[in-house]
This record gives C-alpha cells, sequence and structure tokens, in this order.
RNA sequence: GCGAGCGUGGCGAAACUGGUAGACGCAACGGACUUAAAAUCCGUUUCCCGAAAGGGAGUGCGGGUUCAACUCCCGCCGCUCGCACCA
C-alpha cells in the first residue's frame, strides 16, 4: 500500500484545475439562471512572505466559495494586492529599493504560496491597487466625487517632524517622538483633501440596523463610532474677562472677548448643578489666554506634549487651570461661573467646551474635588430621601427626578431635558442639536507610494480637477528619497503643468490618497477588473453586488468597513451602481487569529520555533543547547518570530494538512493556538482517510445490497447521511471545528466496520464516498485523490454537493433518559413519537428507576417527547 | 473610566429554541504488531469513594426561577477585546 503523498498530488491536482479553469467565475450570461455568490476575503497587503497565521481567513473563504460552487452556484472568488502604503517607502529608504519593485516582488512570491494552498481563486481577475490601469479609475472616482460635493479642503491638525520635514503616521510617533528622527512631534495645520464621510452619517448609521448577517459586537463599533448624539447647545454670557483679553480683541465683529461660550450638552437637565466651564486646551478662548498668561501657556504646552498619543492622555490625572474669566449662568444673570481649561475637554467633539456639573458626572467631580470647586446634587436617585442624598466622591449619572433645581424640580431626567431645552430657546440662551463624533475623513497623504490626486493648483483659476481625459495623473517612476519630505514634491519635472482652464503654467497636487481609499471600491473592481474604459461596468457590478460573504479581522471593524460603505453609497448617488441599500457586504465573518508560542533565547533573543527543539521535556535552543524561556502565546508575527514558513509547513505536510489544522479544534471566530501536537493531529487524519480509500479502491457498487445489510453496515449508512445534514448545516453556519469533528467521526465509522460482506462493501463504498465530498472543501487535494482512487470521473471540487437520504438520515427509535428528580436513573429505547403513555409506563417501569420510587409518592411525570422523561417523587 | 464579550476535564473544545454535560481532537496510560523504536491498530481516560456493581460531586463563586439550568434572572470574582475621557 502506498503512502499518500503530498508532494506530488498536490500541485497535479492544482495544474488539472487551472487547465479546467474550474476556478473562473462565469459571466451572467454563461451562468444560465445559476444563483451568484460573491465570496471574498480582505485583499492582503504584499509585505513579503506570508506565515501559516495568515492561511486561517483565505481557507475559511475558500472553504464557503468551494461549498457554494458544489450547491450550484455561480462564484465569483478573486484576489488582489492593497499595494500602496507606507512599508514600501521605508523598504526604499531603508534598502534603496523602488517602492514598485519591492512591492511587486513581495506580490509575485505571494501570489506563488497563495496558489499552494489550493484555493478556489479567479486569478484570471487579479490586480493590484498600485497598478496604473486601477488607480485611474480611482482618480476618476474622486472627480466624480468631486463633482458630487463630496470633496473639499480644510486645515487640519498632522503630526509633523520637524527633522524629517513629513507628516507622521499615529504608528510612527512613539513616545510623543518621531520614530526615524527621534525629534519631538509639532503640531502643524496643513490644507488637506477631505471627503464628506458625515453627509451619509444618519444614513450609515440607520442602516447598521439592517445588517443582520453581521456580528453584533461590529455592528455596535460601527454605531459608537458614529456616535449619533442628541443635546442641547448653550450659549453662556460673558459677565467679566481679564483687561487684556479685551485689549487684543478687534473693535467689531466676532471677538472672543465678547461673543457668549458655546458648550454641547445631553444633559441640560442638571444645568442647575453646574458649578465651572472647562475648555479645551487649544479651544480658541484658551489660546487667546495663554497669549498674555504664561501659566496657560505653559498648561497648554503641557497638554500638547502628553496630547499625542491617546492611551496617556487616557492615564493622565485630571489638570486645569482658571482662566480668570466669569460667564453668567443662562438661567440665572446674577449667577456667575468660573472658565477653566482642562485636559479632559476634547476640541474635536462639540465645541471644544463643557460646563461642568460634578453631582452628575464622574470627570466632572474628579475635577471639582482636586481644585475646590463648589458642587450640589440636583438628581435625586430613586428611592433616595432628598433631605439626607449627599455626593462626596462618586457621581450619580443615572436617570432619577430633578430637585435642587427651580423650575425643574420634580421632573423625571427624561421630562427635565425638554423643559430645560425649551426654557433655553425661549431665553435665546441654547437650542437643541444632534451631535456626531463621525468626523469628515482626512484623504491627503504627503507621500509618495499612493494614488496621485488629481487636481491642478493654478495661480489664476485656484484649485482645478485634472481633466477626465487626461487620466491618470501616473507616478513618475524616477524619484529619490535621498531628502527628507514627499518625493513627489521633489521630483524636477512631475509636477509642472498648465492648467486645464486657462492653459497657463500650474502645479499638480503632491498629495496621494490615503490607502483606505484603494481599499474602499477594489470589491466593485474585480466584478469587471480589466475595463480600461470605466472603473467599473454598472451591469456587472450590479449583477455581483453585494459580496454575499466577506471575511476578514476585526482590525478592520470600523475604518475600512465604515468607508467602504460610504463608498458604494457616493457610487450610487452618482449613478454608477445600482445598489439601493449601499450595502457592499451582506454577511461579514470575522475570524480569529492563529496563535503561537514565544521563545527567547537565554541572551534575550526571540527565537523561530524551528531554532529551538524539545530535549528531555524541556525546551532548548539548538544553537547554544541552552533552556530557553517559553513567553506568552500571541499573534504569529514577524517581530515576536512566534511563525510558521507556509513554504516550509507545505513542503513537509502539504497544503491540506495547514487548511484542515487551522479549522480544526477552535471556533473559526475564536483565535486557535499552532501547535506541534495538532498538526500531528491533522497530518494522520489525512493518512488514515487515504488508506481507507486506497484499502476500498473502486469496485463495482453492488445496487440491490440494501436488502441482506447487516444491523452494522446499515448503522455506517445511516451515519453518513447525518453526516451529511451535519456537515452542510455546520459549513453553512461557520461552525468549521463541528464540521471537521463530524468528519472524524465518520472516518472512525468507517475503520470500525469491519464486516466484508458485499453490501457492506457497498455501505462502506457510499461512507466513502461521502466523507470525501464533506471533507472536499477543506482538503480539496486529498479529495480529487480519494474521489479518482474511488472511480468517480470529472472533478469532486464541481460534483454536486451530496443529498441526505431523509430515510436513512432520519432516526426511527430514541434513547430517553429517565431521571428521578433530576438525576439520570436509567435510559429506555422507544419508538420516535411514541405515545406518551407508553413512554410513561416503561419509564416507570424501569429497573434503575424502582429503586428510587420505593416508599416516594410519584407526584408528578413530566415527558418531554423523544426528548427524556423526568419522575418527581418525594 | 466607558462599552462589549468570555469563564466547561491535563489541554483545544462540543452541547439545536432550558431536556443524558464533556461529542471530536490532542496529551496521558494500558495492550497488539516489531529485535527495538517510529508509524499504525485496539482499549481506558471529569473528579472523589469502591475490587466491582454502584454511589456522590461537578460547567468561575453565591443566590434565584423551573419537574429540569453550561443555557434564563440578580449579585460578586477573574480574564480578554474595543475606545476618540464623547460631555
Amino acid at each position: 500500500m502506498s503512502r499518500y503523498n503530498h508532494r506530488e498530488v498536490e500541485p497535479k491536482w492544482r495544474a488539472r484545475w487551472a487547465d479546467a479553469g474550474i476556478d473562473d467565475a462565469l459571466s451572467p450570461a454563461e451562468a444560465m439562471g445559476k444563483p451568484k455568490a460573491y465570496v471574498l476575503e480582505m485583499f492582503p497587503y504584499p509585505s513579503g512572505r506570508i506565515h501559516v497565521g495568515h492561511s486561517r481567513n483565505y481557507t475559511m473563504g475558500d472553504v464557503i466559495a468551494r461549498f457554494r460552487r458544489s450547491n450550484g452556484y455561480n462564484v465569483l472568488h478573486p484576489m488582489g494586492w492593497d499595494a500602496f502604503g507606507l512599508p514600501a517607502e521605508n523598504a526604499a529608504m531603508e534598502k534603496g529599493v523602488h517602492p514598485g519593485g519591492w512591492t511587486r516582488t513581495n506580490i509575485a512570491a505571494m501570489r506563488e504560496q497563495l496558489r499552494s494552498l489550493g484555493l478556489a481563486i479567479d486569478w484570471s481577475r487579479e490586480f493590484a491597487t498600485c497598478d496604473v490601469e486601477y488607480y485611474k479609475h480611482q482618480q476618476a472616482i474622486f472627480l466624480a466625487f468631486w463633482k458630487q460635493g463630496l470633496v473639499y479642503r480644510k486645515k487640519q491638525k498632522v503630526n509633523w517632524d520637524p527633522v524629517d520635514n513629513t507628516v507622521l503616521a499615529n504608528e510612527q510617533v512613539v513616545d510623543g517622538k518621531g520614530w526615524r528622527s527621534g525629534a519631538p512631534v509639532e503640531t502643524r495645520e496643513l490644507e488637506q483633501w477631505m471627503l464628506r464621510v458625515t453627509a451619509y452619517g444618519d444614513d450609515l448609521l440607520d442602516a447598521i440596523g439592517a445588517l443582520d448577517k453581521w456580528p453584533d459586537k461590529v455592528r455596535l463599533m460601527q454605531s459608537n463610532w458614529i456616535g449619533k448624539s442628541q443635546g442641547a447647545r448653550i450659549w453662556w454670557p460673558l459677565a467679566r474677562v481679564p483687561a487684556e483679553l479685551k485689549a487684543n480683541a478687534p473693535a467689531s465683529g466676532q471677538s472672543h472677548a465678547r461673543d457668549p461660550l458655546e458648550v454641547f450638552t445631553t444633559r441640560p437637565d442638571t444645568l442647575f448643578g453646574a458649578s465651572f466651564l472647562a475648555l479645551a486646551p487649544d479651544h480658541p478662548l484658551t489660546k487667546a489666554v495663554a497669549e498674555f498668561r504664561p501659566d496657560v501657556a505653559a498648561f497648554v504646552a503641557e497638554c500638547a506634549r502628553l496630547g499625542t498619543s491617546e492611551a496617556e492622555i487616557e492615564k493622565a490625572e485630571k489638570a486645569g487651570i482658571d482662566l480668570g474669566i466669569r460667564v453668567k449662568h443662562p438661567f440665572d444673570d446674577s449667577w456667575e461661573l468660573p472658565v477653566w481649561a482642562a485636559n479632559f475637554v476634547l476640541s474635536t467633539y462639540g465645541s471644544g467646551a463643557i460646563f461642568g456639573s460634578p453631582a452628575g458626572d464622574q470627570r466632572d467631580l474628579d475635577f471639582a474635588n482636586k481644585y475646590g470647586l463648589p458642587f450640589k446634587p440636583v438628581v435625586l436617585p430613586p428611592g433616595a430621601d432628598p433631605a439626607t442624598h449627599t455626593i462626596t466622591t462618586e457621581a450619580f449619572t443615572d436617570d432619577g427626578v430633578i430637585y435642587n433645581s427651580g423650575f425643574l424640580d420634580g421632573l423625571t431626567t427624561q421630562r427635565a431635558i425638554a423643559r430645560a431645552i425649551e426654557e433655553l430657546v425661549k431665553l435665546k440662551r441654547g437650542e437643541a442639536t444632534t451631535q456626531y463624533r463621525l468626523r469628515d475623513w482626512g484623504v491627503s497623504r504627503q507621500r509618495y507610494w499612493g494614488c496621485p490626486i488629481p487636481a491642478i493648483h493654478c495661480a489664476k483659476c485656484g484649485l482645478v480637477p485634472v481633466a477626465e481625459t487626461a487620466l491618470p495623473a501616473a507616478l513618475p517612476d524616477d524619484v529619490k528619497f535621498d531628502k527628507p519630505g514627499n518625493p513627489l514634491a521633489h521630483h524636477p519635472s512631475w509636477k509642472h503643468t498648465t492648467c486645464p482652464q486657462c492653459g497657463g503654467r500650474a502645479e499638480r497636487e503632491t498629495d496621494t490618497l490615503d490607502t483606505f481609499v484603494d481599499s474602499s471600491w477594489y470589491f466593485l473592481r474585480f466584478t469587471d477588473p480589466h475595463d480600461a474604459s470605466k472603473p467599473f461596468d454598472k451591469k456587472l457590478a450590479s449583477y455581483w453586488m453585494p459580496v454575499d460573504q466577506y471575511v476578514g479581522g476585526i482590525e478592520h471593524a470600523v475604518l475600512h468597513l465604515l468607508y467602504s460603505r460610504f463608498f458604494c453609497r457616493a457610487l450610487r448617488d452618482c449613478g454608477m451602481i445600482d445598489l439601493p441599500s449601499g450595502e457592499p457586504f451582506k454577511s461579514l465573518f470575522t475570524q480569529g487569529m492563529v496563535v503561537h508560542e514565544t521563545y527567547k533565547s537565554a541572551s534575550g533573543q526571540w527565537l523561530l520555533p524551528e531554532e529551538t527543539d524539545i530535549r528531555s521535556g524541556v525546551r532548548v535552543d539548538l544553537a547554544t543547547g541552552h533552556p530557553v524561556e517559553v513567553g506568552d502565546i500571541e499573534k504569529m508575527s514577524k517581530s515576536k518570530k512566534n511563525v510558521v514558513d507556509l513554504d516550509a509547513f507545505i513542503q513537509d505536510f502539504g497544503a491540506d494538512v495547514a487548511r484542515w489544522f487551522v479549522l480544526s479544534d477552535s471556533p473559526p471566530e475564536r483565535d486557535v493556538e499552532w501547535t506541534a501536537a495538532g498538526v500531528k493531529g491533522a497530518w494522520s487524519f489525512v493518512q488514515r482517510v487515504w488508506t481507507l480509500v486506497e484499502a476500498h479502491g473502486a469496485p463495482a457498487p453492488n445496487v440491490d445490497a440494501a436488502p441482506t445489510m447487516s444491523p452494522d453496515a446499515h448503522a455506517l449508512r445511516q451515519l453518513a447521511h447525518r453526516a451529511i445534514e451535519s456537515v452542510t448545516d455546520d459549513i453553512e453556519n461557520f461552525r468549521f471545528n463541528v464540521a471537521v469533528a463530524r468528519c472524524y467521526e465518520l472516518v472512525n465509522a468507517i475503520t470500525k466496520l469491519k464486516d466484508t460482506s458485499s453490501a457492506a462493501q457497498f455501505a462502506r463504498g457510499e461512507a466513502l464516498r461521502i466523507l470525501t465530498q464533506l471533507i472536499s472543501p477543506f482538503m480539496p487535494h486529498l479529495a480529487e485523490e480519494c474521489w479518482e482512487r474511488l472511480g468517480m470521473k470529472g472533478f469532486v471540487a464541481v460534483a454536486p454537493w451530496p443529498k441526505a437520504d431523509p430515510a436513512l438520515a432520519a432516526r426511527t427509535t430514541v434513547t430517553l433518559p429517565i431521571q428521578v428528580n433530576g438525576k439520570k436513573r436509567g435510559e429506555i429505547e422507544a419508538a420516535k413519537g411514541a405515545a406518551e403513555a407508553d413512554v410513561r409506563a416503561l419509564a416507570l417501569a424501569h429497573p434503575g428507576v424502582k429503586p428510587f420510587l420505593e416508599g416516594q409518592t410519584v407526584r408528578k411525570v413530566v415527558v418531554v417527547p423523544d426528548r427524556i422523561v423526568n419522575i418527581v417523587a418525594g
């Protein structure tokens, strides 16, 4: 008997599939009424090589794609490359290679790796976002959005590295310093290109309700991100301001020295509990005061220093400074409150100012306690006594009844909010408003390796779109990374052009687009990937969209998904696609990571798993023989070296073992730990399946065997048909680990059947064919080899998915556990659907039950049909 | 701080709308085959008492609802994830 040789078998079948073109999607016409299924995994960034951890995401999508194909769907399952981005430029600076060349090399390597996994991907549709054939259409889309009023320019704060002369991404700021230069990062305002996502804010929020095939977690994260809150804006008239502020103010027009201070609140009901106003450190009024007060200037600088990383702000203790300004309470002109600047007020939300109502907000209370500001409770918790209720260090933030609050006394929180707003409107001191956390999307990046923004700066005409006929605005190849800043801006000739309107000399925009733009419509391009004249054909996109199953990591739960949802709405409204809902992804699955132990050598270096081995129970460093420190189990990552290389693994064990392993054991949404023992289990399963199939071969089926079938053989047939039902259901519901367990059960049952009669041979052959089909989405190469060995024609990959024979899958008898007072005392076999009275009689007469009923009165017998019997006695 | 989720054998886990807790895999142990080992095959394996038959306990802890709770409710403890202190 020959051992299964994956090194021969796997490439053989991949070549045959490719020759037959079975993985290519059919056009709508060729599909001839087949339903469509668009299955997509989030496309990868071509960072270099892939490790086994990456394979899980693609394998899950592949199982779904293959399963749909077997069930008669016209499947689109494409792959491409999210190929623009920072790492390529870093490589250019560090290794002196061209970002394009580096990216292409990586793509070539990763394509081969993905191919070797045996994924049923339509490679004819492959593209990379750095292909000019892709991004020129992105520029067209940008121009369409511009026409639609969704594009504008605005000054925005950025992290500026004064040494490298460049804008830094948040991840490039380490401890407030530039990662490369080490210089303290400055905040600068730059004119940035913006996309008006907020135009769709309400729709993006409301539509989340209809995304019923998305994880609740992601839906929640999306709605928190959009963050709609109802409340009021309130104007607080200035009562007293420092003389310097007045002196610096212009004589007329708007001025912080005269205009009321605007504050947003969701709790206008607590206005009578107000004890101070607090402004963000970069609020215009704070800055105005800082101009003549060194202590305020120092405070602002201190906040800016801490402010680069959100985590640091979070840990920072509440701090503030009195600005020497007094305002009048909106309900009582004689009541004056101090205005402070405080580090916990965000300039980017609302108006960058709050009123502090310490008894009803923990942050305000902490702040008031720290600086000795007064406070009084105004919300009475349910059941509390107004005479004794006090607040000291813990604020009461829930709903209650308002007191100590003049005309609001006695109202519930909700009614008091409405009443307070009514009064504010009457006094012209405020109004109801809706506030969003969602901000417009800044898409400008001052970098080379991205899609150029198709705009021209003309001294005469101002900002002018590049003419559509002049697209693409292609990236120049001859760029240098030898000096700081954006290479596009340094290029000697690229930016010089003529104005499309006046024909005069003008300059190209040198900003490129955020790579999230690239990934916001790639799934549309896959529907029509080679269209030279437009981004995609409206009919094709409308046929394939939405993506029926999207699979990816939870790390994209907010931005990528939100931007894609925005793009689809905007494209719909530009008339480019028929997608009434505007929703790109019908069903979303977020998969868990592959994790692995980490190893550190005696000298503190991270070690690759293959650089270690277990010697007499202890894991040692192969280079030195010293024991290694076994660290935490973490997500596979290059930096911790806890990765298993895909090529080496496939060479040793085969793609099928990797695919089977990453889907075994752990539920797909949870992390799975990669272990040598687990690999061994998957490997021996492959061998077991092959051994069974090999031994059985392809005997002529004995069709009239059934009447003389032994009970064991019949039981195998039943189990096989039940396995069809279960695995089908499990794949449908993303329970791959359970599907795997069912396949093990089937193999165990086939192994156990020792009967060699021809009827048993028939049952065994049937079970093996079923097994082969059930494992085919998981281990496609092995399945093809088995299919052939079993004498079947054609590819198992395209064979119709098996259907369970209801007569065999159905259960005729059931085992009913008998409980006495909830404790199991025996069980009986009964016909399915047996009469309740019969079951009750059998249960009461059961020998295991009787002793427990002696001397007891049977008070009740609960019979749950086909489930359980519980006798209540006492 | 806020929000969400999770907690089941030595380990990864299963258990449909409340109905036999621990399917399946790994590890471990025993056996067969082998000169031996690996591989493979056959068993055992939640814990405690017991030679066995059998009994008792058991799904983080404490309560509750129910004939019946891993599942539902209340209160704790622990862990993980997300976040922009969102006023």
